[in-house]
DNA sequence: GCGACAG
DNA sequence: ATCTTGTCGC
């Protein structure tokens, strides 16, 4: 799938909530959380921000090199708002405007990082599943927060780590990314696993709470980012 | 019916 | 998410 094609995949909000519900029950099986991820050359971080009290939604993508995690490349794709935040329904405010993004990359990333929840959602689809299921594309979903799940108490170090359960299944991780700071939500979004997901994101975390695509996209997306010269 | 609720 | 300066703690 070339990049353009992406940007016919983005869902169409109608107002109807329970439309969108269902949908997202339907691509929700679509998911695939085998680990089917090629050779990680360039990883991207995807995350949205708003400008103009609400009204503009903008979203930004990074292409990292996978081995120096250096930028490669960085796109900010701007679009009218055109719904409001419902909490579940998060995706079709966010993806239309991130595939648009993700598209103005000059490559395609092997793996891409998304801010919000892969399946650690109440019908298991969150923004990071539902990108990588219309993208095809590998994703992992890093939040800030808990969606839907509870979990036991997580250790204070960088690495420690607790299930994050849901109805009698286990929808993602919380883990601790830094010694002593609030731990990341951390699920699958597609085509890769369960217990993958956190490995990645260590993987690709430095001395920040955040793993590196996921800070450089927060950053460029909410407007900071010193691009001082 | 009463809260909780990614960004 | 966003509105917003300095400030407390590692």
């Amino acid at each position: 799938m070339t990049p353009t094609d992406m940007t016919h995949a983005a869902p169409v909000w109608n107002g109807d909530v329970a439309k969108a519900r269902v949908l997202q029950t339907e691509l929700a099986a679509r998911v695939r959380l085998e680990d089917d991820y090629p050779p990680l050359r360039r990883v991207a971080g995807v995350d949205v921000g708003f400008e103009d009290g609400g009204t503009v939604t903008r979203a930004a993508a990074v292409l990292l090199d996978a081995r120096t995690l250096a930028p490669l490349a960085e796109v900010v794709a701007r679009q009218p708002t055109r719904m409001p935040y419902i909490p579940g329904l998060l995706s079709f405010r966010e993806l239309p405007a991130l595939l648009q993004a993700l598209s103005e990359l000059p490559e395609s990333p092997d793996l891409v990082f998304v801010d919000g929840q892969g399946i650690a959602h109440p019908r298991r689809l969150g923004i990071a599943a539902h990108l990588g299921v219309v993208t095809g594309l590998p994703t992992i979903g890093v939040a800030k927060s808990i969606l839907v799940g509870t979990h036991e108490d997580v250790g204070p170090h960088r690495g420690d780590r607790q299930p994050l359960e849901h109805k009698g299944e286990v929808i993602g991780c919380v883990l601790r990314s830094k010694d002593r700071v609030r731990p990341l939500i951390v699920s699958p979004g597609h085509r890769v696993s369960m217990a993958t997901a956190p490995e990645l994101v260590l993987a690709f975390n430095t001395t920040y709470r955040l793993p590196e695509p996921t800070r450089l996209a927060d950053r460029l997306a909410s407007r900071r980012g010193s691009v001082r010269r």
